[in-house]
DNA sequence: ATTTAATATTGTAATATTACGATAAACGAT
DNA sequence: ATCGTTTATCGTAATATTACAATATTAAAT
């Protein structure tokens, strides 16, 4: 027990889930904005960006990155990030299926 | 140190954490799905629907509770779930904000 | 009043996440 | 080669999540 039973769900199920956890915390999104407004930017950027250590935004980087919500390439000793929109569209597509389920519903509740 | 620093970031920014968090489980989006399928059901229907102990499932009913992503209504000795259109609203125009940035961005990478 | 059925809660073990100091690795500049 | 800059990784503490057995709660049925 503890682990998440993935294996009982289905992939499109576990597929939604990774990217949405990757998001699911404010430094994160703060990090997706911010690279949004910039378009491009080396990680410094970010650290400076963020109340948070350095060593602290690099795992969030990590994670984004693990989730290919970002993309990172590497620039002489730094580190160019920016967005990756293919996962993002791959996102917005999984979640309108959802929005629009939600739409056709007529019954409110029991 | 451990706990994620709320503070320090924007209202929407943790609101948005909040519901993606809540949505960030292969078992709740399974619930979200069942309950987009049947419109309306009885907690036992869940626990019979999903691979998990009956806790679990009542655990994950509460989180998706918090979260008001799902409504739950007392019916007799049984709960009628369904779901909260509401917040699915307020989540698909906090996520239609980042998707219109994505698609605004003309530069691929550095 | 007892029993049955449906959920929720408590307690707890296993695991994962969050955060950061210390340190390492990689590169450019001197 | 050495130094400064930038980023990643390691180690670790605090906290949160996931899962479930056991138990409690609630309400209907008998």
């Amino acid at each position: 027990m503890g682990a998440t039973k993935t294996d009982h769900f289905t992939d499109k199920q576990n597929e939604l889930a990774i990217i949405l956890k990757a998001l699911a915390h404010p430094a994160r999104i703060a990090i997706v904005e911010y690279l949004l407004t910039v378009n491009t930017c080396i990680c410094g950027d970010i650290v400076n960006e963020l109340p948070l250590a350095q060593p602290t935004v690099s795992q969030h980087l990590k994670e984004l990155k693990n989730a290919e919500l970002i993309q990172g390439n590497i620039e002489g000793n730094a580190v160019c990030y920016c967005i990756n929109p293919k996962t993002f569209k791959k996102l917005e597509k999984l979640m309108d299926v959802l929005f629009k389920s939600i739409k056709k519903q007529k019954t409110t509740c029991c």
